[in-house]
Formats: C-alpha cells, structure tokens, sequence
DNA sequence: AACAAAATCGAAAACGTTTTCGTATAAATC
DNA sequence: GATTTATACGAAAACGTTTTCGATTTTGTT
C-alpha cells in the first residue's frame, strides 16, 4: 500500500540505507553483488524514489515554469509543445501558468512559480507589462529566466525572439513590390516591444520607399481574446476613415483573418481592392479564403530554443559559472499567399 | 542570499521553530502578541515555505498531471485552459504531457507522473490506447483519475464526456433534414470510443430515417497531426468512389476543412453539391468560406469540470472517504451555418 | 491559598533522500 | 608478517517543514 522506500530495501536485505542508495546511483564504492541485489528488488517492489526527498535534499525539482500571456492560440501552443518536447528529453516537466495579458496576474504567476522553487523559469510578457520588479526578482534569485516573443529589452536575461522590425519591413516591402501606394497597419498594443518593432519596420519600409507615413492609417488592436472581433471593427472604420487604402500590414493573422472577414461582408475584394498581409502564419491562415499572406514566426523552434537556453543557464548555475544573457534571433520567411496576389 | 528558513525567524526572535510554524498557520495555542511578531517578521524577511519540505511532510504536492494526445489543437488547447483556470482557484499547479497519440508515449508520461507524485491525473487518450494497465496502476495507487473526451469505458475512473452518439445523430439528422440521400462518414481512428459513438450516431441516423447505411461510405482519419492531409485525402478518394454522395458528416473539423479545401479545388460546390457537418466547432470552422457547420464541444467546460472532480476527489481520498466514479456529460448543440444551407 | 482549567510554548520525531567521512575487511606490496 | 592500498560498507547529519505530546505558565474558581 504505501509506496517502497530505501529503508525497505534496506531492511530485507540486511543492509544498510545508505548503500541501497548508492547502489541505485552508480556510485563506485559498492560491490557488484550487493548492487546486482539492490537492483533486483528495488525492480521487483517497484520502487520510486520519493521525488519530495529527493527535491529537498538536491534543492532542484526538475521542473520549470512557463507564464504566456494566452492558451488557445496558435503560436502560443505551438510554443508550448516546443517547450515542452525539449524539456522532455533533459528529464524536466513544465508547470504552465497564464497571465490573461495582464500585469498582475502575471507578477502573481512569477511569484507562485518562485516559491513553488522552480529551477527555472520561461516567460513571454501580457501586454499591460511596464514594470518588470517582479522579474528582476527572479534574477535576483540568481533563477534561470528566458524571455521570448513578448520581451522586455531592459529586462537582463537571455531572450529567444525574431526580427520583428525585418520581417514587418518586408511585409510591407511586399505590399508595395505589388503595387501597393496606400498601406494602412493595425498595429498591436502600446507596450509589448514586438509590437513596437513591426510597427517601426512597417514605418521604414513606407520612408525607403518614398512613401508618406500617415498617423491615421495607423490603428490599434490589443491582440488579447477579442482579436478577431477588434480586425472587423478596425476594418470597418478603416473604410469609413479612408476610401484610398489598397493594402494593409496587420500585426497579428486573427486579427487579419477579423478583418477580412468584415470586408468579405462589406464587398470589398482581397486582393482586387485591399491586399493584406498578416503575421504568425497560423495554421488557420492557410485554409481560409483568400489564403493570406503572412510572416512565418516559428512558435514550436522559439520553445524548443527558449529551454535550451534556460538548460544551459540551469546547468551554468548549478556549477557556480556564471552565464552572461543571450540573445536568440530566429529566421523569419515571408509566406506569400491569395490575399496580396495581384 | 539563501533563502529565509523558519529557523531563522525563530532564532530572530528567540522563540522555538515550533512556535514560529504555527504562528504561521493560525494554530490556536500561539498567543496574539507572538503571532503579530512572526507575522511581521516573516513578511518584512520575506519568507516563503520550502514546497520541497511542505510536500515531503504532508505528502502532497498541490501539483496535478494532465496527458493529452496533442497540444496545438484547438479543443485541447481550450481544455488545458479550463483545468488551469479552476485549478488555480484551489491553489493547484498543473504540469501538462503529450502524448503525441501513442500508447507508448502515454504509459510513459504516466509512468512519469506518478513518481513524481502528483495529487492526482487529467487524461485524454491516444488513439493507439487499448491497454489499460497504466491506468489501473493510477487507480490502484489511490491517485484520482480522471479521464475526459477519449475515455475508455473499462476503466473505473470519472469521466466528462459528451453524449457523442446522441450529438453525431443530430448531426446526421440535419444532414437528412436538408435533404440529404446518400451521406457519408468520415470517422475518427478504430479504438477510440467517442469516435465508435459519433460512427453508431450516425448509422442509427441513417436507419431511423430509412436510409440505407453502406460501409463504403464510411472512411477512417486517425485524426492525429495529419488531420488536415487527411481530409483532404480522403475527399478526393471520396469523389473517386462514388459520384453520388450529397452529404457528409465528418468526425472533426479539422479533417472537414481539409476536405472542404479539396472539394473547392476539384470544383464541388458546397453546400450545393455536397453539404457538410463537422465536430467540434474550432475558431476556424466560424472563419472558413463556406462557414461549417458543426457541433460544438464545450472544451473550456469540460476542461473545468474534469478538474473540479478531480479535486473532490482528491479532497474525499484525503479524508478516507472513497468516492464512486462518476460520469459527467455535457451538452453540446448543433452549430447551423453555410456548409449546410441548401 | 489551593487547586483546576486554560493558555502558551518547545522538544523531538518524522517525512525519505543524499553525501560526507570514518571504519573495517580484503587484497596487494615489500 | 608487517605495512600500505583498495574495496566495501554504514553511521550520521542534513534538507525544512509539520504535528504530537508533554511541560510550563497563567488565569480562574472556590
């Protein structure tokens, strides 16, 4: 009934704890027929060793935290299988929390995971983040911590991201290659640096290419539950707002996908009137019509590089060698697709 | 540096590590004047409790388990959503596993899991799960199971279903309402019993309204990462098999937007060729052209019932007080939109 | 003042493991 | 045969908490 232990071991084979223990880890000084028996009935009882022990005794759990601003969401799960799949082979299990794009929530979220004493922690930032005390707690604790898609730049610590200002450059480079002379953006929330990043790049490519840059034609999408709901609605006031407008550069494919749906609805005609480009190449993006034209970010290698990294710097602290921050920046590719095929 | 310990909050204060623990827990035999003391002092060293420690003593974890065939996948996602959420609530932390839809792959996780002690299991079956010993060895460690969308029946554990039989009748029954005469079925894989129930659904669909039921019209989608190809696979043999098909009713939605993209590209209409119900009612199904129509499953829900039974459970198990398994089934609706209007 | 009852505290064991260090036995060396 | 050197084992401490139970002090009662 209740589960073995190495004093059970211990006991019928008459010797002591302490050996059992060692015969089970490979340690030199015990003999190979004692560890030939020690393995046999620790096989036939079934033994486990008490995780709970053997945390405390080690200090480590072998488990990490991961905090994302949403679940159900494309790129975020596919983050997370890459995370996971990676940890998996190192022997780690993943404690997964959810910060609803709130600061808030999210500093709770790092506090439970710091007093759970995680050896690690992955996160990627809620939207409404500006103060970051809560994660230079987690330094200060001399823990582990990667940031990834959401970063914050200020924060030191290593982070796993993409080229967000290149790849909106060439988005939009894309659109005017096309014929495009008017190009709107929906831009994400205020805060989040990728947000920023898209938007400076989309900026750029206007100026590059002696086009105006026009404020106006600059919305905002906050990109939390509602994106589908909040590209309809920019997209119909788009059209109220300006009736020149032949391509758009969208921050996020749902919010895309919001958007075309609304002008499916209203008559206008992907790509004849608007082309469109979004962003993630969610899997979505593929299959609706017109398919859309989108930048390729690459969820499931961004969580398989993110524990990587964390790995690295656990094993790092772990032999008192110290780890100074990296910064990984992943390939991009632009996915041209119906919505910008003239 | 270290962390604060209830011994040093003791020796601070020159009382016993005793009297600081329960000070902490509101033991009623602490005077006021020592609590405040402790209180104040533990929040200004800002301690927090070893879980290490905590769970060796009380033998458990706060943590749970939950194992799913695939992570990047709408109703999944949903799911972990949900038991997240509630878990929260209680105070439970969730560590999620893959399956990746092999038996192998599962027994292992589960493996994993119960060494590492977790309170309790959440799972959803692989496709290639017909043995169950891993699950008897969960039951009969008195660690609370519970299963939920792929269930096996066999198993004493709770469950949270839906009535997929009766949802798949509905489904074909609205096929039939329209107009359909000669309706297919692309099922899910052999094993697991919700896609056996969505098949029995819809040949008694057929039976109850005189329709002949042919085995040739029923075509396997082991429904894994390769949904998608499969629809599209399987519409194509379709249209090579029979010219006279008019409607189908396919076990997910994810295969239905595989097929409905194939269908588009060899130039069949639909609703007006060939009509078509889906299961499950992703995001996507609402954003494709034409609409699918389909049933929809009740992930978030299910996802929080699964683990508010869990916690009963584990609550009633921490108080020697068996419990009987239970099962929960929740409603679902048939989700009208273009893919069926004729 | 004597006693009972209540209030407050602490010693110690326990949870199961890991690891250091010492000791005893066996083998090797001269 | 005496000494060194491997080889094999175990005692014990430590990790930080919870909880039982006994001891002491304070309060209340007569």
């Amino acid at each position: 009934m209740k589960p073995v232990t190495l004093k059970e071991i211990a006991e019928q084979l008459n010797i002591s704890v302490t050996t059992v223990s060692k015969a089970l880890k490979d340690y030199p000084d015990v003999s190979k027929k004692t560890r030939g028996l020690v393995r046999e009935l620790a096989k036939t009882l079934n033994y486990k060793p008490n995780t709970f022990a053997v945390n405390l005794r080690t200090k480590e759990s072998k488990t990490i935290g991961l905090v994302i601003p949403v679940i159900v969401h494309h790129f975020f799960s596919s983050v997370i299988k890459g995370i996971i799949s990676q940890a998996e082979k190192k022997g780690y299990l993943v404690i997964i929390l959810q910060s609803n794009e709130s600061y808030e929530l999210e500093k709770k979220q790092i506090d439970l995971l710091l007093s759970q004493r995680v050896d690690g922690i992955i996160i990627s930032l809620a939207n409404g983040t500006a103060d970051f005390s809560h994660l230079n707690e987690v330094i200060s604790q001399k823990k582990p911590l990667v940031m990834f898609d959401k970063i914050a730049k200020i924060v030191k610590c290593s982070k796993v991201i993409i080229d967000d200002r290149k790849a909106a450059y060439l988005a939009t480079q894309h659109l005017v290659d096309i014929g495009c002379k008017r190009i709107a953006h929906f831009r994400g929330a205020l805060l989040p640096q990728n947000s920023i990043d898209r938007f400076l790049g989309y900026k750029k490519a206007l100026l590059d290419n002696n086009l105006p840059y026009d404020p106006s034609l600059v919305y905002i999408c906050e990109c939390g539950d509602m994106s589908f709901e909040e590209g309809k609605k920019n997209a119909k006031q788009l059209l109220e707002d300006h009736d020149d407008v032949d391509g758009i550069f969208i921050n996020t494919d749902l919010v895309a996908i919001g958007a075309m749906t609304e002008f499916n609805k209203l008559g206008v005609k992907i790509p004849e009137d608007i082309s469109i480009v979004g962003f993630s190449n969610w899997f979505m993006s593929s299959v609706i019509s017109p398919t859309l034209t989108t930048i390729d970010q690459p969820g499931f290698k961004m969580g398989k590089t993110a524990f990587k990294q964390l790995y690295k710097e656990i094993k790092a602290i772990k032999n008192n060698k110290p780890k100074t921050p990296k910064i990984i920046t992943l390939e991009t590719a632009l996915v041209k697709r119906e919505s910008t095929k003239k």
